[in-house]
DNA sequence: TTGACACATTCCGATATAGGAATATGATCG
DNA sequence: CGATCATATTCCTATATCGGAATGTGTCAA
């Protein structure tokens, strides 16, 4: 059985480099899909492809403009993530380095 | 193609719920394989199998003590995936909310 | 040394998923 | 209306990855 669902998941979401690519170049503001596809050098198909993973964990949002989609990142879907990983924060600093070498020398020494 | 390698990526191995339950179960301190055996209830060769994909991309160390290992977290290594949500901070408050309202009520009005 | 315990590894089958190619949809313009 | 541009979708195949079952490895204890 491979992992939960891509499509409901945002840390499956954002497990695909692609995909964090196309939310970095969103970063800059609303992008059309072409100009996703000349930027980051992908196949049309793939770009939409992605885009549509993202929409449906809504980390994006598109409204259409003419033939256009322009799309924009929609950043309260990282919150969780954020979050999640904010809880480790405390334990990346020197105190923790510290005593990670501790731990890892008590095992040597045996 | 599936996506990038699970075992190099730290994106990709966190993507999994089971590993992101084991990690947080770690954030409690040092633990034993079987005593998150016990507390998680899953299966063992699962739970070796995960701790050896978090090891590989060294979000979790171990030393032995007797016959048991003794695993924590090695928090540093979600550095970068804090970094890279962080980006997105700014994004998620109600200066953004609003804008993305307007930008979808643009939408609506063609 | 033999057995019990703690953990890791291998082999397996089922299933998602990524990307390619081709095609479909939808909007605009002449 | 027909052509063209912008984007989405479908069909396909190769490949990772997950979990289960069985087995292997290493350590301690009697």
């Amino acid at each position: 059985m491979p992992r939960a669902a891509t499509t409901s998941d945002v840390f499956n979401a954002i497990a695909e480099p692609c995909r964090r690519q196309i939310l970095t170049a969103l970063g800059s503001g609303e992008t059309a899909v072409t100009a996703l596809v000349t930027r980051l050098q992908l196949p049309q198909p793939v770009v939409s492809k992605h885009l549509g993973v993202l929409r449906q964990v809504d980390l994006v949002r598109c409204r259409s403009v003419g033939r256009q989609r322009l799309y924009r990142v929609h950043a309260p879907a990282l919150q969780p993530v954020h979050e999640w990983v904010s809880t480790f924060e405390a334990m990346w600093n020197d105190r923790y380095d510290r005593l990670d070498h501790h731990l890892t020398e008590l095992q040597s020494e045996r």
